[in-house]
RNA sequence: GGGCGCGUAGCUCAGUGGGAGAGCGCUCGCUUCACACGCGAGAGGUCGCUGGUUCGAAACCAGCCGCGCCCACCA
């Protein structure tokens, strides 16, 4: 160590994450560690691809969740020295980014409609070019390692390719089709979206019944609905076939209100005759059920809501008003036509925009949809095998009960930000070509052809993020050497909306599953237990968090915190992470400034040094396999109580002495020590490990490519571990005796002992001066602990020895009763495990024992 | 309507068949030469309720109460 970095260990008594994690993170980018060569195969290699962020976004708590489990993985395996590539990229994020630059013009009192479509994808390029990195920034910051010379985008010029490829491949194949359907119109973005993008939320309506008059006869049919605007679409009425009051009806017609239109009496299954007066207007138009039925009965489908949610033209006078006004329209020209039969609150679940979060209006419109069914197929075959793993595994029904069901996929989306569907029209003679690159001209009649408007939803791009990143589909070494990757973390949320989507594609394009592993991690909830969110305001600002703790902190807490439910963020566990860097930059000091010049290796003279090398192993494969199997919480929970209390509190304290005379067995075995536990935290804490490991002799290189502990089980020792626990709780009861029979701190006493003799450490970590019993002379001990007996000397006040024997006595009646009570159980003892009986035994003596040496 | 999960110390959470745990908070005592973001010692819980299985239940089963999430086309 320099001189300089002497000092500067010997001044910094508190570690500094701000100072440290900028230019510690340079240093890994200079080194190149996280740009892996495209050589070997998948499976020597290890590769994750990031889930993109979008280029709109900011790091949120999920990001840094997700960024921290990652990227633990991702160290420790490249750590093992396996080639490790963490494919980093951004999200175009379609409707997000378009609403974004939207608002913008809007403040400058502009459209995109009056820009025109390529100046406004223009301008959403230049804003991408200023903002999108942003993300990529902060996740340098959390001290992700990803590969950032492989930065990828949606809407590269490569991606672009791939996304083509596809659709026209799937177009092929006759999964991918134009239809006029219902819909999910989001009023909102203006824009088609599919069933994952609604969200249903309870509202309160009205439900509205309305006469319609039966066609020559007196009779009316009531109907229920909480959408009287769609009336002016109704094509028919329905009824249950089963139903009696209303059998004799069927094949007649009503004659609609307001409008005056003939509309059929169908028999439908559907109709619950229970509800209301069991007849239903059936509206194929706007409702998804009507739709269904409208088509089974082949009934008129009449649009009247456009897709700026106002009444078309086909609503004549009502034409123009938004949906909201033209109910209110329509219920008072019903009342006042006498057709309104009653009015009463109704709550129910409505479909809402997750996007824009605007009422779903559905309706049928011309878009483009993919079929689902072949593509389940293999993708639910393959996590019934186990060539997905979905942990925890309750997930796994989850999707495998949603792949069962899928339906087609609206891929249409009626923006301008987005991969326009490669498609086109010929006009003069009404041709279709679907293809990678722009045709010329029509091939049949030589005309003028039109691009498809709509663009791919930002999903059909997302889907294939594991293997459009890696070059697909060229066969670049990229591909060669990393697809399949290693695993994938997520959120539960998009577990239908992208991972199944991933699974399907990767089977169906490069031929494989994309991933082997599926972890779905808990979410972090806000403090009160309500979920983070910007609307809300209830989001917790991980940069903030960093700015003030420090990212090890940061990603400590999220990982002690995460677990497979969800949980609230606790800002005492970021505080634990940060407590936890600052002690082992103080550990690191008394170790770094204090051993003798030896060389780093196990060199253990007395059972504490066997007893903290068998710690170290065991915690080490413990914490190993926890993260192997993704228990991040408990693997970075059992490596702060390894470091903190058996090597901080105990074996450091015990050590010293030997430290401080520069012992060299001591010293070895302490870098030793120091040099696997900075490894073994490194992959969940890298800024703070890789600074103290700046420090440590033994360095040759960073830390981040130091290889990781792997555990020897030949340094595990039990004896040393119950000797030296034996000396710990003994320890601590000497020390609890004390504070109970109020001996002033400072003090030490004189004790003699009878039995076997503890180690070395229990009498000055104690604070007592143990002597060995001598025969015959001496005062009378005051009191025994275990095998320690306490002198009498001007420090013990008599009274307060006298009260804690009594406690103690108490204390022990107490268990000897209970074991004994336990033991006189005839059911337990015949029919508990013999050495669970065992274990009860010997504990009675223990107390017995114990309670004879105090009477 | 179906499915999944949760209810354990003041708070946030671990703990899946053999004597209730962690972190924070609280109390008491320590400027002990790595760290007061520290050290030592404590207090604090009939493990939501009721039954059942078992020699033994926080854990397994059933029912109930409370809370959360996901899926679903009943107007």
């Amino acid at each position: 160590m320099s001189g300089g970095d002497r000092k500067r260990l010997e001044d910094t008594t508190r570690y500094h994450p701000a100072e440290v994690e900028a230019r510690v993170f340079s240093e890994w980018l200079e080194g190149g560690y996280f740009h892996p060569a495209a050589e070997g195969t998948p499976e020597e290699n290890f590769s994750v691809a990031i889930p993109p962020p979008n280029v709109t976004g900011a790091l949120h708590m999920g990001h840094a969740l997700n960024g921290s489990m990652q990227d633990a993985l991702v160290r420790m395996n490249r750590m093992r020295g396996r080639n490790t590539l963490w494919i980093l990229g951004t999200d175009h994020a379609g409707i997000a980014t378009q609403a974004v630059v939207e608002k913008d013009l809007r403040a400058e009192g502009r459209t995109r409609q009056e820009l025109g479509r390529e100046a406004f994808v223009e301008r959403v390029w230049r804003w991408k070019e200023e903002y999108g990195s942003r993300i990529v920034e902060q996740y340098k910051r959390l001290g992700a390692s990803c590969d950032y010379e492989r930065e990828r985008f949606t809407l590269d010029e490569g991606y672009v390719k791939a996304v083509y490829r596809v659709f026209k491949q799937l177009y092929d194949k006759g999964y991918i089709y134009r239809d006029f359907y219902m819909v999910n119109w989001d009023p909102g973005s203006r824009s088609a979206i599919s069933d994952l993008e609604v969200e249903n939320r309870e509202v309160e309506d009205a439900l509205y019944s309305i006469d319609y008059p039966v066609e020559g006869s007196e009779r009316v049919l009531t109907v229920a609905t909480v959408r009287p605007e769609t009336m002016l679409a109704d094509t028919a009425v329905a009824v249950n076939p089963e139903d009696e009051r209303h059998a004799d009806l069927v094949g007649r017609h009503c004659l609609l209100p307001l409008v005056g239109r003939r509309l059929p009496i169908v028999a439908d299954e559907h109709v619950d005759p229970e509800f209301g007066t069991g007849a239903l207007k059936i509206t194929p138009g706007h409702d998804p059920n009507d739709f269904e039925i409208g088509r089974k009965h082949g009934l008129e489908e009449i649009v009247v809501i456009g897709p700026d949610g106002r009444l078309t033209e086909q609503a004549g006078r009502f034409a123009g008003l938004t949906a909201a006004e033209a109910q209110r329209a329509v219920v008072a020209a019903l009342r006042e036509e006498g057709r309104l039969r009653a009015e009463e609150p109704y709550t129910h679940s409505v479909p809402f925009s997750h996007r824009s979060g605007e009422r779903i209006e559905p309706l049928i419109s011309l878009q483009w949809f993919c079929r689902m069914d072949e593509l389940a197929q293999p993708a639910i075959a393959a996590a019934q095998r186990d060539e997905v793993r979905i942990v925890p595994g309750q997930w796994k029904r989850v999707y495998l009960d949603w792949m069962r069901e899928i339906r087609p996929w609206c891929v249409s989306r009626q923006l301008w930000w987005g991969h326009r569907i490669p498609v086109w029209y010929c006009d003069a003679c009404e041709e279709t070509y679907v293809a990678e690159a722009a045709p010329e001209r029509c091939g049949a009649c030589g005309g003028e052809l039109r691009q498809e408007e709509d663009v791919l939803d930002t999903w059909f791009s997302s889907a294939i993020w594991p293997f459009a990143t890696l070059g697909w589909p060229d066969q670049t070494p990229e591909l060669r050497a990393f697809y399949p990757t290693s695993f994938l973390t997520t959120a539960r949320e998009i577990l239908f909306l992208w991972v199944a989507r991933m699974i399907m594609t990767g089977i169906e394009f490069p031929g494989a599953v994309p991933f082997r592993d599926v972890y779905v991690h808990s979410v972090i909830q806000a403090r009160d237990g309500r979920r983070m969110s910007k609307s809300l305001g209830t989001g917790i600002d991980p940069l903030q968090e960093i700015d003030v703790h420090g990212a090890d902190a940061l990603r400590f807490g999220l990982l002690a915190m995460s677990s497979t439910q969800d949980v609230r963020f606790s800002d005492a566990k970021v505080q634990q992470g940060s407590d936890l860097a600052n002690k082992l930059w103080n550990a690191s000091r008394l170790v770094l400034l204090n051993v003798a010049e030896v060389e780093p290796a196990p060199r253990p003279v007395a059972v504490e040094d066997r007893w903290m090398l068998s710690r170290l192993e065991r915690t080490i494969a413990s914490v190993t396999g926890k993260l192997e199997n993704y228990d991040f919480a408990h693997a970075v929970q059992e490596a702060y109580a390894f470091f903190w209390r058996d090597l901080c509190d105990w074996y450091l304290e015990i050590v010293k002495p030997r430290l401080y005379e520069r012992e060299e067995e001591v010293s070895a075995t302490l870098l030793h020590v120091l040099e696997r536990v900075l490894a073994l935290l490194h992959p969940t804490m890298p800024f703070v490990t890789e600074e103290i490991w700046s420090f440590h002799p033994a360095r040759r290189g960073h830390l981040a490519v130091h290889p990781f502990p792997v555990a020897d089980e030949g340094l595990f020792d039990e004896a040393a571990e119950a000797e030296v626990e034996a000396g710990i709780g003994l320890t601590q009861r000497l020390r609890a005796w004390r504070d109970l029979a109020d001996v002033p701190a400072g003090s030490v006493l004189a004790a003699v002992l009878d039995g076997v003799s503890p180690p070395d450490f229990v009498g000055r970590l104690a604070r007592f001066d143990i002597a060995d019993a001598m025969a015959g002379a001496g005062p009378d001990p005051v009191a025994s602990v275990g095998p320690v007996r306490v002198l009498p000397s001007a420090d013990l006040d008599a009274e307060a020895v006298a009260g804690r024997l009594e406690a103690r006595r108490r204390e022990l009646d107490a268990e000897v009763e209970r074991a004994e009570r336990k033991l006189a159980n005839r059911g337990f003892v015949a029919k508990a495990p013999a050495e669970v009986v065992e274990e009860e035994r010997a504990k009675l003596t223990r107390y017995r024992s114990e309670l004879e040496e105090l009477s």
